[in-house]
DNA sequence: AGATATATGTACTTATCGGTAAATAACCCT
DNA sequence: AGGGTTATTTACCGATAAGTACATATATCT
């Protein structure tokens, strides 16, 4: 069943795909921003005509925030994933590797749509940037959970901060995405995630 | 004499100080961004009119280039005079500091302009993008060819790579641009910057 | 004082913005 | 086959976007 998709037996069938109508809309607003995007370079984008776009998403906000839940449950989406790794050290490896390889992969915009998305904006965009700044604060939330268990485990020194710890895994994160939009390639990334994970602390 | 303007001495003056309407159209694109600012929006803070601004000031794209030299000649700023630090480690330490005090400012929005002005943006915004881009790619640069420098005045090791130390250093300078937007205070920046300078290379 | 030169306010232009009304087309069910 | 239901197409809406024409106001220079 598709994840978006919630077809009736009744009436004429959609068209078009809708995962892939949106999976097309995600490219967009990754590449311009919120309100860098038009309802024209969206409907060009999807193949479809406006109406078919707002009888099937609802309007320009809600059809960016399901982009957004898209963006995050993706295969090559990296970060919960790499939260279920058995040791902190490994949690930040595999997220600073996957954001190395992630983020600079040229089959896509390069970044990473919930830092760009609708960092400044404007006032028409106010709740799509609220809605990413909760995502970005939530993610460094549950890293500093999975950090807390970690010096549980005894894979962290038990003197850790894990809220300044998580902050700071988060804030390099955040910055290979600008990284990414300067044109960074994925090994320079690599190399910052590696002078990152120097500095981690590891089992005590 | 002031850094924009440069009145003749014939004709009627110009009414409305350039200097201090740079400094509102500036806190403008800084709070909504290059696509997210409107033409209104700046005549309203500047308090002028339209043909006001574009007789003084050329168009939307010009002033925004006008008001990114001032973001970086301001007293405030804290990039390039950090790199006059006398050694590697001061540079990073001034430049650490100086973006956790800043970045989080209330006196006016978060982050940095050049992060956040132009990220992902319309295609109507690429030249400033890609100006902005410019910015951040020369900043990194320039602060290769200062650990450059300190590796020859011996307060960095010899092994050091000094380009992807400026990288590393520019990603977290970044990172907590966004940090900053993510309502991240200047003590939590500080304990960021305090991390990042702990795994800094200090002198042979 | 008058000519010249620049700035200002009002009103306007064309294009595009996000969003929708209404007619038509394509399907399922009875 | 015909009714019910949903999707698609075309054409449109009012609002706002960036940018400007033009008349008027205010200064300096001669």
């Amino acid at each position: 069943m598709s994840a978006v998709s919630c077809t009736p037996n009744v009436g004429r069938p959609r068209a078009f795909d809708m995962d892939a109508a949106l999976e097309k809309a995600l490219e967009v607003f990754w590449r311009k921003g919120y309100d860098g995007t038009s309802l024209s370079d969206l409907t060009e984008a999807m193949g479809i005509n406006k109406p078919s776009l707002y009888a099937a998403f609802g309007n320009k906000e809600q059809l960016f925030l399901k982009a957004i839940e898209l963006y995050e449950s993706r295969p090559c989406s990296f970060f919960l994933p790499a939260l279920e790794k058995p040791t902190a050290y490994q949690v930040a490896e595999h997220m600073l590797h996957g954001a190395a390889m992630n983020m600079a992969d040229s089959s896509h915009p390069q970044g990473c749509v919930v830092v760009q998305g609708a960092l400044s904006c404007s006032e028409a965009a106010a709740s799509v940037k609220e809605a990413l700044i909760n995502r970005r604060v939530e993610g460094e939330q549950k890293l500093k959970v999975r950090f807390d268990q970690a010096k549980i485990d005894g894979d962290l020194p038990p003197d850790t901060d894990t809220g300044v710890l998580a902050r700071y895994l988060l804030t390099v994160l955040q910055g290979m995405a600008i990284q990414a939009n300067n044109g960074a390639c994925s090994e320079q990334l690599r190399q910052v995630a590696q002078m990152t994970l120097q500095a981690f602390p590891r089992a005590g």
